[in-house]
DNA sequence: CTGGTTTTGAACTGATCAATCCATAACAGC
DNA sequence: GCTGTTATGGATTGATCAGTTCAAAACCAG
């Protein structure tokens, strides 16, 4: 009926993420997006309705499928509480080395990246973020809570406030990845923060 | 012998550096400048060379008094080690909490923000950066050393680590306050960092 | 092969970007 | 009150910004 499109929706959204993740919102120009996504401008007005709805489904993306592989990690079975969020852990650190090895240095998390950048003043991502967080700490705070109860959590603080500390565990690690601290680095602050929890 | 300044260098760097913690830097127009400092372009532009060299000056003016402010109370008589840095915790939630009073809304910390925004991508911000993480892990971790000796700090990890891990919790604290954190959640987090410290 | 529909590329819009220029203003020394 | 020097405001620069327009291209149903 009318001229099929010649590129993947998904894959323009997964090279637009990437742009915005490695250089930030404001630093991203639409040409930066043409460029990254191989498309031309029409084409992407023609699918997203300005940059910043293309920067709010990128930042979905990356927010769905990241906290989805954590939540995994976390419900993992054959492990302690405490074994799955120090595996969460470990993931953390080893999406930050794929990171520099592939982008040649460290970039962080979109999400805490945009919490920064964008805080407060984009509502529209504040609001994604905000869901995204509480996942993350429901999630977190389950996982308190099972090792509360197999035992591998002696911790007596509150559950809650167990999980928003692991919450900013994860993006102290990203801070300090991104400013230069190694791969062992971010290994012994997390054996570190893992002591907390049993203590 | 020619026509003077009618505004203070000192107090034009301060309010240059304001907006670039409340906006960011790519988010911060020269226009911007020149209305949070009250001067004109030309001004502007003949005291400072560009708004990237504003831009160093206001970063290193505030990690030279943010950090001058970390090492005071790391180094405050009268406290154990531990109390110190737990001080330390306290003086970070609370400047966040002036923040909010001041600005309306958690601004987190102007460094933390410019190794996300900036991160690697602008050399002479990761220079300042560096120098200035330098002098706070040798400051965190001299506290650390010095809470193993009286024995407040029971903890059989490396100073180094604990010191980086303290540093990435002050990291974490201002993420999660930009991300929406209350001051009692903030404090309870705090809390459960220390507790890494007394295993 | 034709008509209707959508995609696409390239030119283009007005706004805004960082930065410069220049004429004028304001001072200090003489 | 000159003269030399710097500060200042306002106009201006060319580049780039996000976003639009439009004609040509590409497809499919008939």
């Amino acid at each position: 009926m009318a001229r099929p499109r010649t590129f993947d929706e998904e894959r323009a959204l997964d090279a637009a993420m990437r742009t915005f993740w490695e250089k930030g919102y404001e630093a991203t120009s639409t040409q930066d997006l043409c460029d990254a996504t191989g498309l031309g401008r029409s084409s992407i007005y023609n699918t997203f309705k300005s940059k910043h709805d293309l920067f709010e489904r990128a930042l979905s993306r990356y927010l769905d499928a990241m906290t989805a592989t954590h939540l995994a990690v976390l419900e993992e079975p054959g492990r302690s509480a405490a074994g799955r969020i120090r595996a969460l852990l470990a993931q953390v650190i080893e999406s930050e080395a794929e990171c520099r090895a592939a982008a040649g240095r460290a970039l962080g998390c979109l999400g805490v990246n945009t919490v920064v950048e964008l805080g407060a003043r984009d509502p529209a991502a504040a609001a994604l973020l905000e869901r995204d967080t509480a996942r993350r700490l429901a999630a977190l705070r389950a996982a308190v809570e099972a090792g509360r109860r197999d035992g591998s959590i002696t911790s007596v603080r509150d559950p809650d406030a167990l999980a928003r500390f692991l919450n900013a565990t994860v993006a102290g690690l990203r801070v300090s990845s991104q400013g230069g601290a190694d791969r062992a680095a971010l290994e012994a602050m997390a054996e570190i923060a893992m002591d907390a929890l049993t203590r």
